[in-house]
RNA sequence: GGGCAAUUAGCUCAGUGGUAGAGCGCUUGCUCGACACGCAAGAGGUCAGUGGUCCGAUCCCACUAUUGCCCACCA
């Protein structure tokens, strides 16, 4: 036998175990091995370059739960991917290589793209791995990778068929940075500091109205006036026309509840688009498509001549033209609440375009339904589903003006405009390339104009039980294992990549995508406060992994309940290399005394002391495995960090040492066997948590306990059934006694060590019933 | 403005309808036959506030306050 080192090492056994299970398939999912399958949705992470503590914190919570469910004798399906197509990668792009898509080939910038994913995924992943996920990474998907483009253009043709996508021009977001429409679930709120400027509108007669607005540039796309119904200021005025100022058309003034009598003047203008309302009664009262505001954020020639400025220019300029024509009354400075793009933090706009759709608003309460058949952890996460459907008020814009994504497998008819859809069996295709391969069935035309747009990367991402299932399984027999056993995610994608995952199961499977669903918090700083780059308040998990090692890492994350964020605490990870250092130390203590791995037979000759342990570790076996039932990780974890340290170590290790250097070879041999039998099943139930050390101690001291090749594939432990119940509550009587003598000794500052003979204490202990122990009395804490 | 969550020891958080718990930190002591990344003994709390239900409330109910998050508000 090697020599056993003095101190456990996490940076050299890490890596060590990390080759071991590569090399010995460990985590290798095999479709046809027994047991029953338990299937992992992933949430395949966004290539950004490195992984932050936000992931490695909620990474580890569904390793947990796929580890527990291995040694439970599951066939853990538990697939790996990355998401690595549309905005956030193209922004990544930009930025690494400080290029702009706009200013590029699309060619050009497509192949940069790939290239850059292709350099920077096998890093990337490899802090996936350091941290200990024992996901399948012998086969991985990507989001842009053939397959996956395959299998999502082949759903949208699906969708499409079965009239769930249509292409409607009609307002929609705009992010005029990107240059692409973009979806609700995309936007941001951010504060901003503008102005209430009160301007006046020339009525017949002489007469004025004043109106207040924050966007005087689209005056030119005013195209009516609104005032409260039962406004009495303004009741005499509906119906009349007024004459827009500086471009002297006339717009109608018409009434409408929406409009607050309390804010600014309580007559507002509607323009082609301000904000969500001007669209509403574009919509309602037909009111005619005047658009100001082009795709880059320019002014249209409908700005005359403010046009080619940007919006902001031509706001300076307009609200000077007025002030020199005396028709602006005030300015109020105001902070109010603007809608940003997600991925680039700029003002968002409304425009009219043609664009492709998800049908969603029509069936909100059927998602509502879904959601609740789906099993919540913690349950209270299932109101924000709720609550974001409820406000839904667009359907789900899927095209993106963009260049880095999956192409729709589409082309329309030069003649006769008619979509013209891909052949599945030619998938993947880009419809900028390929071309089609028969007429057009409507007019029969041969000539087509490829759809340049891209699919929005949820509308890839959210098939993703396909593009892990399809990975494995035939697509025919994917639909026997949907839906899968478990989606595990942060709370921060509920509205999108969740909820755009049940619409899609719907819609193609008429399933619900999963059975369970695991939610977990974000990682805070040490204040309770956001991590964010600019405040410099990140961690890094690489200086943690290094410094402290995963288990350690791991320790601290499976510290808080589920959906409960947490602060990062340096403490907390310390207290984690404690525990393993302790655990091996626990295991040097055992070697010292036997080599060879030896469990509890049968109950024949246990002691008092061991008939307790074996008792306590029973109860912690049951709790441990409800709680990683559960989901519910942080207190399996607490249940036997408890049992490990203020039991097993701090309390039985102690105890049994009279015993282990002792003549008495049937005593000894009971306390080797309870010890190693005991230690055993703390290594198990740690496992999950704690994979490397667990692992290094199994491999060292446990190779002969059990025929596997890993702790890893080890079985889940279970009660152990002996019948010497009465001996337990015995035992908690000596516990009182030490108890007295310990607080003796330590009050007259007396070493642990010194035989209480030597002591005046009268003690009603019966020495002999609890042996030599009594006499030193060594270390306890609390036993409940 | 709507919703969700939280409020318990100096800090971070468990928890229960019947006299309050852990870890860290703090104090004091201890090189005791694995472990000083350790061991032992301590100090420390009107369980946010106000009402209500109950024999009894930190726990259940109502309201209030504070904090965080999601959504709406963008004229």
């Amino acid at each position: 036998m090697k020599e056993i080192s003095k101190r456990y090492n996490p940076s050299e056994t890490e890596p060590k175990w990390r080759e071991f299970w590569e090399k010995e398939q460990i985590y290798k999912f095999n479709p046809k091995a027994k047991g029953e399958v338990f299937s992992i949705d992933t949430p395949p992470p966004t290539v950004s370059g490195k992984m932050h503590i936000g992931h490695a914190y909620s990474y580890t919570h569904e390793d947990f739960i796929a580890r527990y469910r291995r040694m439970k004798g599951e066939n853990v399906f538990f697939p790996f991917g990355t998401d690595n197509n549309g905005l956030a990668t193209e922004r990544l792009i930009e930025k690494t290589k400080n290029v702009r898509a706009n200013r590029m080939e699309r060619n050009e910038f497509i192949k940069l793209c790939n290239k850059t994913i292709k350099e920077i995924t096998p890093d990337f992943i490899c802090d996936w791995q350091k941290v200990g996920m024992s996901c399948d990474f012998s086969k991985i998907y990507s989001t842009i990778d053939d397959n996956s483009r395959r299998i999502s253009q082949k759903y949208f043709i699906d969708l499409h068929k079965k009239g769930y996508a249509y292409r409607q021009e009609a307002p929609v977001v705009w992010c005029p940075y990107c240059q692409t429409a973009i979806a609700q679930a995309e936007l941001e709120d951010k504060e901003s500091e503008s102005y209430f400027n009160d301007i006046i509108f020339k009525l017949p007669k002489n007469k004025k109205l004043t109106i207040a607005t924050t966007r005087p540039e689209l005056l030119s796309s005013c195209v009516a006036i609104f005032v409260h119904p039962d406004d009495k200021r303004y009741k005499k005025l509906i119906g009349q026309k007024a004459q827009v100022p500086i471009f002297g058309n006339r717009v109608e003034i018409l009434s409408d509840k929406k409009v607050d009598p309390e804010k600014g003047t309580g007559a507002v203008m509607c323009c082609i688009f301000g904000d969500k309302t001007d669209v509403e009664w574009f919509k309602e009262y037909k009111l005619p498509l005047v658009m100001s505001l082009d795709k880059d954020g320019s002014m249209t020639k409908q700005a005359k001549k403010y046009a080619g400025l940007s919006a902001k220019e031509a706001r300076k300029s307009i609200i000077e033209d007025l002030q020199k024509k005396k028709l602006l009354v005030s300015q109020k400075k105001i902070t109010h609440a603007v809608n940003i793009h997600e991925r680039c933090k700029n003002e968002v706009e409304i425009l009219n375009s043609k664009q492709w759709y998800i049908k969603i608003l029509d069936k909100k309460k059927k998602f509502i339904k879904l959601g609740e058949k789906i099993r919540w952890y913690p349950p209270f996460m299932r109101t924000r589903y709720e609550n974001w459907i409820k406000n839904l008020g667009w359907d789900w814009a899927i095209s993106r003006q963009r260049f880095f994504g999956v192409p729709f497998p589409i082309w329309y008819c030069e003649k006769c405009g008619e979509v013209k859809i891909a052949d599945e069996k030619d998938l993947p295709v880009d419809p900028l390339t390929d071309k089609p391969k028969s007429k057009c069935v409507k007019c029969g035309g041969t000539k087509f104009i490829p759809e340049k747009d891209v699919l929005d990367t949820w509308a890839t991402s959210s098939i993703s039980p396909q593009l892990a299932l399809q990975l494995f399984f035939k697509e025919k027999e994917t639909r026997e294992l949907i839906p899968m056993n478990l989606r595990p995610q942060a709370h921060d994608i509920i509205s999108t990549w969740l909820f755009y995952t049940v619409v899609r199961s719907h819609y193609h499977f008429e399933k619900l995508p999963w059975k369970d669903l695991m939610i977990s918090g974000h990682v805070l700083d040490s204040k309770g406060k956001k991590m964010s780059k600019s405040l410099g308040n990140t961690v890094s998990p690489q200086e943690i992994l290094e410094k402290y090692g995963a288990d350690a890492l791991r320790f601290w994350s499976a510290g808080s309940s589920l959906g409960q964020d947490i602060n990062y605490s340096e403490e907390e990870i310390k207290t984690g290399r404690r525990t393993t250092t302790k655990l091996w130390n626990v295991a040097r203590f055992m070697a010292m005394h036997e080599k060879k791995p030896k469990l509890v037979k049968n109950s024949d000759h246990l002691e008092r002391a061991d008939v307790w342990i074996l008792g306590e570790m029973n109860k912690t076996i049951a709790e441990a495995t409800k709680n990683f039932e559960n989901y519910t990780y942080a207190k399996a974890k607490d249940a036997i960090d408890d049992f490990f340290w203020s039991k097993l170590a701090d309390y039985y290790v102690e105890f049994i040492k009279y015993r282990l250097f002792g003549e008495d070879k049937k005593s000894k041999d009971a306390a080797i066997r309870t010890l190693s039998t005991v230690f055993f099943n703390v290594i198990k139930m740690y496992a999950p948590i704690m994979p490397f050390v667990t692992e290094e101690i199994f491999q060292t001291f446990f190779k002969g306990a059990e025929k596997t090749k890993s702790v890893h594939l080890s079985k889940w432990p279970e009660e152990l059934k002996f019948s010497r119940k009465n001996d337990i509550l015995d035992f908690k009587e000596a516990i009182k006694a030490i108890d007295e003598i310990r607080k003796f000794k330590t009050e007259k500052g007396i070493s642990l060590g010194i035989d209480i003979k030597s002591l005046k204490l009268k003690t009603k202990v019966n020495l002999k019933k609890y042996g030599e122990f009594l006499k030193k009395a060594g270390r306890v804490k609390k036993l409940t």
